[in-house]
RNA sequence: GCAGGUGUAGUGUAGUCUGGUCUAGCACGGAAGCCUUCCAAGCUUUCGACCCGGGUCCAAAUCCCGGCACCUGCACCA
């Protein structure tokens, strides 16, 4: 079985994300966290959020549920809500647009009036001549049936992007009038993808987090730090690079300092919460297959069994978002600076929370040859940062077990208590949950008041005073971390 | 969305071709207990499944039809 399968199924099992409502036979593209998975994707975010409050980011958090003028300007309706037709003899699909454009007919409003114009004019495949072909709505946003009238359509945002955009001017007195700015913003994004597939790679309502970064053209308020770690990229036109950040915008790689900057701090953050830095690249994508917003785009890709899957898009947006709000909302969206007024432009580092979470299990798995496997999860990331037990439930060992775990959980609420099964399958346990450190209560402990901590990768272990235990976070004890030292 | 394949306890599977002792077997797992002085030990008890709906038949997990879901490939992925 693939890898990504596997994880699939231990993600099950441990209770890390599961299909959405499966008594009722599922819909496909909805997943649910489950306790361990929705502890995991909450410290991702925390990551995300904390490396850029770090840089001085404003962070928000705007409605899922937005007008359709908003996407009417951000160019998303005209661009998903096509009409296309579809030809049942050969499978070719089009833009019915393109289909109509020497038909000298108006361009039909939805699938029924698309139908009644092919039948009017007799329309046919231009790829195998058959007459069967019909008109379908090619919606991948999700749009609310009950609007009020009166108040235009409602649709589920397709990226959180837009709720910045069209607050810009608040946001920018926020930021004191000054630039640059950083905006963040973690939340639900809605696709109505036609094909949702391997679990929360795909997903039809998923979690994104999302950065847009405005500032003057004609400055370099970003650049990428030296002597870095190496990067692997690849370039839509040349072949493969290896090497920094500022080596790559140096010998013409990358096109600009800030897009640099962006794909450095990005594959900072990836690698330390996790993702394997052998299985992640940064791709550039090819002018067919850039976005309607964007003129450059790089995705950080993980590898996953053996494809490359996109987990963070960062995309140079220009001026495109805020020029088009500015025409369509009739609100400016200048800047003044020294004088001159200029509309900033915007870096965009998009990222698939869900996507990274996947990639961060599936590098993270480790398997002996006996089939034994642990989660070597970063402490930062993994649900549970310690787990409790008494070496046997007999002559007190679990009082003693119990009264540690409840003083523990007053320095860290992340901690769990076990005293089912043997020592052995407790630390199993544990060691598939990816909690990186156990401490357990044994005979020892009654005399001279210590407990062992066992670390999960190496399996070693030290003896800690209980007091010296329970007086910090375990992933930040000293003597814990220096005894261990791990990344 | 198209084509092909698959669907049995929480997980992995046996059984399906060739309908009938299948009252659906096994392993892992969960719960309770016993035992055990640190890495999935053992023992006892126990929990738990034929995706949904229709049809054929004396009889359906098994055959047929429809739906849903999953997998693979293609297309799509702003």
């Amino acid at each position: 079985m693939s890898e990504v399968q596997d994880t699939i199924e231990l993600a099950k099992r441990r209770g890390f994300f599961w299909q959405s409502s499966s008594i009722y036979g599922g819909t496909s593209g909805f997943y649910t966290y489950g306790p361990l998975g929705t502890l995991m994707k909450r410290n991702i975010v925390q990551a995300w959020v904390n490396s850029y409050i770090t840089i001085g980011a404003l962070i928000v958090d705007s409605p899922v549920i937005t007008q359709e003028e908003v996407f009417r300007a951000s160019g998303h309706l005209e661009r998903f809500n096509d009409l296309i037709y579809e030809c049942p003899s050969c499978g070719s699909k089009q833009k019915l647009e393109t289909l109509l454009k020497n038909s000298g007919s108006g361009i039909p409003k939805d699938a029924v009036q698309g139908n009644a114009l092919i039948q009017e004019k007799s329309l046919k495949c231009p790829v195998c001549g058959s007459d069967k072909i019909r008109a379908l709505e090619f919606n991948t946003m999700f749009a609310l049936s009950n609007s009020k009238t009166g108040e235009g359509r409602l649709f589920l945002r397709p990226e959180t992007a837009q709720g910045i955009f069209v607050d810009f001017p608040l946001l920018l007195k926020q930021n004191r009038d000054k630039l640059p700015l950083v905006v963040i913003q973690v939340g639900k994004g809605f696709r109505n993808e036609v094909a949702p597939r391997n679990a929360i790679i795909r997903l039809r309502e998923f979690s994104m987090g999302e950065v847009e970064v405005f500032f003057d053209p004609n400055t370099t308020p970003f650049v990428p730090e030296k002597d870095q770690e190496e990067i692997v990229f690849v370039p839509k036109r040349s072949p493969e690079y290896r090497g920094t950040a500022s080596g790559a915008l140096d010998s013409g790689v990358i096109s600009n300092p800030g897009m640099a900057y962006f794909i450095q701090k990005t594959h900072m953050l990836l690698a330390g919460m996790g993702v394997d830095k052998d299985r992640l690249r940064f791709r550039q994508h090819r002018d067919d297959e850039l976005s309607h917003y964007s003129s450059e785009c790089w995705d950080a890709e993980a590898l996953l069994d053996d494809e490359w899957t996109e987990i963070v898009g960062i995309a140079d947006r220009g001026t495109y978002d805020l020029t088009r709000h500015q025409s369509f909302s009739g609100k400016s969206m200048q800047v003044k600076v020294d004088g001159k007024e200029f509309v900033p432009r915007v870096i965009e580092p998009a990222h698939g929370i869900d996507r990274i979470l996947m990639s961060i299990l599936v590098h993270s798995r480790n398997i002996s040859e006996d089939g034994y496997t642990k989660l070597s999860l970063r402490k930062e990331i993994s649900p549970y940062k310690l787990a409790v037990f008494p070496l046997f439930k007999k002559d007190g060992l679990s009082e003693v077990a119990r009264e540690i775990f409840s003083r523990y959980s007053k320095a860290d609420p992340f901690c769990v208590y076990d005293e089912a099964g043997s020592i052995g399958k407790r630390y199993a346990r544990q060691d598939e949950a990816g909690t990186p450190y156990c401490v357990t209560v044994d005979y020892q402990t009654k005399e001279d008041h210590t407990v062992t901590v066992r670390e999960r990768d190496t399996g070693k272990q030290i003896r800690l005073a209980i007091d010296d235990l329970v007086a910090h976070p375990i992933t930040t004890n000293p003597a814990v971390t220096s005894a261990f030292a791990l990344p």
